[in-house]
DNA sequence: GCTTGAGCTGTGTCTAAGACACAGGTGTAA
DNA sequence: TTACACCTGTGTCTTAGACACAGCTCAAGC
């Protein structure tokens, strides 16, 4: 398979795919008379498990770390359990810290209404941002 | 002021400072015998705005627009307002992402304790990513 | 005046994870 | 053979600063 039908097949990009090449996460084999990087099966199941890995929202470094380790023929498991935890850590703030935005968001939404036409006095750039009548 | 007690001063730090310089968002004075960057009062105010729309997640190509708008004179609260409001769409989708990617996180985890000791088989990394028994 | 040394300065480079641009190669139809 | 659509690898770009670093400044001490 070259890197198109590959990239398809796996339900990501072709662009993805030659990255995870570039940065040698994937090792194809080069086709003799083209030059075309060629995907195999083992490729397919180290790509798939790539993929899943990004969905949990695991660094390519973390991914690169958990395969080379692998491919030592060690067990990841300890290393992807800390990755897993550490991730479900970083979600939970990502989730307050687009809780707190919404809030912000909204509160500058609902000022604007209250007062919708103030005319923005002196070097003002847009009142609904600026700390209201400052100087 | 220079740039590092301007810098503190806001509340911020001098490499942020020097890189809304950089790209001209900030245009402090040069001192004539120095060189330095010498910040002001104007420099002081457009600064917060900045800062200001930054905390609501406007990027900063966003904020030069608005204040180049600004600049030439005229209102930038319609554009302000355009932007709150796609901002308010895009964290509310950030906000899904987040929750969803918790669930799966945690599904993880929840699995892993269903069947922790399940030796990876194969070439398989690690059963807690990868899909189940594959081949 | 001179010297030390801490701290500051501007500029150049780096980051993550691909996306995009592009010159050139491939391969099927005519 | 020629066309032409599609594909290829490689190089560059992106965000919003962070970091490195050589050189400059400036107050203290002599």
């Amino acid at each position: 398979m070259k890197v198109t039908e590959f990239s398809h097949a796996m339900n990501t990009t072709p662009d993805t795919v030659r990255f995870y090449t570039r940065i040698g996460l994937l090792t194809p084999s080069k086709s003799a008379d083209n030059g075309y990087k060629v995907f195999g099966n083992a490729d397919k199941k180290r790509l798939k498990f790539i993929l899943n890995a990004r969905q949990l929202n695991f660094s390519v470094e973390e991914i690169t770390a958990i395969l080379a380790q692998a491919d030592k023929g060690e067990s990841a498991c300890p290393l992807v359990r800390n990755i897993v935890e550490q991730r479900l850590v970083a979600t939970e703030k990502q989730f307050q810290e687009a809780l707190a935005l919404r809030t912000r968001l909204q509160n500058a939404i609902n000022d604007w209404q209250e007062k919708p036409n103030k005319v923005p006095t002196g070097k003002m750039v847009c009142h609904l941002i600026e700390g209201e009548d400052d100087e």
